[in-house]
DNA sequence: CTGAAAGCGCTTACAG
DNA sequence: CTGAAAGCGCTTACAG
């Protein structure tokens, strides 16, 4: 049985304002009757509900979490399965809780929007990349505070981020470093900052060493579109020595895929990709990776956004850098 | 900023009572009424307070998800990045919301125990193989729904799990066919009742196939004990020429490392594996695994949990059956 | 130190 | 149809 911290009060004949000081440990309580209500509270589970102490305290200790996946879009191997154990861990350290909203690829932001705001939370962590405008203002205006998983083209607001152009740059020239002499570049969604930056990274170095217009792909991290994308992209591609690809988890393995079902001979083709992926160096071939600090990263994220609900100013921005990984 | 419900009945010129209703899709309002404060509402973002709604409601509208992961245990490429994803699903289709509770290695169930429970949740979602007797009993006497991911030895609760021994047999006989004379299996944690069906299940079809003690190592999932123990197996067990894992994820990737750092020769090693991850068949020699319908039993274990919240009886096993992939 | 009272923002009988 | 009132279970000034 479930009990209120009225029976815990008359159990106890203290009043209830007397059980939620002991309980809470504030002063103005004798130590005696403090034990006394410990130990009764102690022995009937009690449990104060959190709705009615969020409800008084205006705070719900809770943040939520926002990330993409979904039916499209697997949590497999992906850096975001990482983020949710830093920000869980975090979190939960502060006596915090997680609220998770996992978004549809179809339904963006928009239809969750309610959703997450009706829950109560004191702040959210968005993915850069499913921030809209509309959102963006409707959380300004609403006060809610909230940061961002990686930077937006859409608004300037605190965000956790990686290095992508450099990091990129360090991919594309590990490729040459090996002999590659016609790299193309395999970049996700085009819409997506993090995309364009490493595309960008990918084309200086490019250009640099005298490579005029390598070709690049944007696609989508749906597998069925992806594969498609992938496979005509190499069939007018079939003079390419090297792939950098944009990003790791499932969607570099549909890449490979698609290369070693076209007959490309893998032992002589480059392969880097941003984001490592423990499985991608049990290849029978060489892949250069990116790690990425994902813990580090998800661990600032939340620290932020608690500095935010303090009233302090965090960084606005905190930039971490990639290591490569052969 | 954020307006009350009070404050939203001013500007409509009703009562608190009226808006509730208005919004609420209850009857009892005019539908001139109804419109005009739905208007007014939307014009100036109103969301209602959820911890209000929780406290009136007597229902959170959330249900918690632990999962066991954090520093030793990673969610990459895991069957819970999975299930979370199709939990999340189910739950936020109905409106709900998803606490997440990730369980550290060395604080169990029990340092989350209070941490759960003071956060309102209509029911939870717990791993079987973390539930504890003194978890169980709190739960009963607080008369929180919940239900089990896997079967659990500690208690008989409503359980959603897939075939373990069949499974495993499944997997060792394929070992079998391909040739393989002596077979090892590489198992979790022994105190995992999964891990146990999945030796059983290796062990019965060895039996049946007249080899007598197969050599069966029970590790853990921390990287840094898997690695260890596997090396001293392997080094102590050099004729082995197949081997059974009862893990997926990065767990597998362990043991192919140190087959490869111990100079096995793997083409002509026979793998495999309970529990499907596409890195697998990435390898440059065949593994053979296990595919759980993962997606179908989250799904259904959120349906289970929903039907004891609505006060019917769920099934108290749902079972699931595997998919060999080569 | 102790407790009665008001308040947090909703919802839901209940009366009009 | 409409709204005043009580209640959900806590916390927090405020008196005593």
């Amino acid at each position: 049985m479930k009990y209120s911290i009225k029976e815990i009060s008359e159990l106890a004949h203290v009043a209830p304002s007397t059980v939620s000081k002991a309980l809470n440990g504030q002063r103005g309580v004798s130590e005696e009757k403090r034990a006394e209500i410990i130990k009764i509270a102690g022995e009937h589970n009690y449990i104060p509900n959190a709705s009615a102490r969020a409800l008084s305290h205006k705070s719900a200790e809770a943040i939520g979490l926002i990330i993409p996946a979904g039916k499209n879009r697997s949590l497999l191997g992906s850096y975001w399965s990482e983020i949710i154990a830093a920000i869980a861990e975090e979190v939960s350290s502060r006596g915090y809780s997680l609220l998770l909203f996992v978004l549809d690829s179809e339904k963006r932001l928009e239809g969750l929007k309610e959703m997450v705001l009706r829950q109560n939370v004191d702040g959210l962590i968005i993915p850069a990349e499913e921030i809209t405008l509309d959102a963006y203002n409707l959380l300004i205006d609403l006060k809610i505070p909230f940061v961002l998983q990686g930077r937006s083209k859409v608004c300037n607001h605190y965000s956790v981020d990686v290095q992508n152009m450099s990091g990129a740059a360090a991919l594309t020239r590990s490729l040459l470093r090996q002999g590659c002499k016609k790299c193309a570049c395999v970049a996700g969604p085009e819409e997506y900052l993090y995309s364009r930056e490493r595309v960008e990274g990918f084309r200086t170095v490019m250009a640099d060493s005298g490579i005029g217009n390598a070709p690049v792909l944007y696609s989508l991290y749906s597998e069925q579109k992806a594969l498609l994308d992938i496979r005509n992209f190499f069939e007018k591609n079939r003079d390419v020595d090297g792939v950098f690809i944009t990003a790791g988890g499932e969607f570099a393995f549909y890449v490979l895929r698609v290369l070693k079902e076209l007959g490309f001979d893998m032992s002589s083709f480059g392969v880097s990709v941003f984001d490592d992926f423990e499985p991608l160096h049990f290849l029978p071939f060489p892949v250069t990776s990116a790690k990425q600090p994902v813990r580090l990263m998800g661990t600032q994220t939340a620290k932020n956004l608690f500095q935010l609900l303090s009233g302090e100013e965090p960084p606005s921005l905190s930039l971490f850098d990639i290591t490569l990984v052969q």
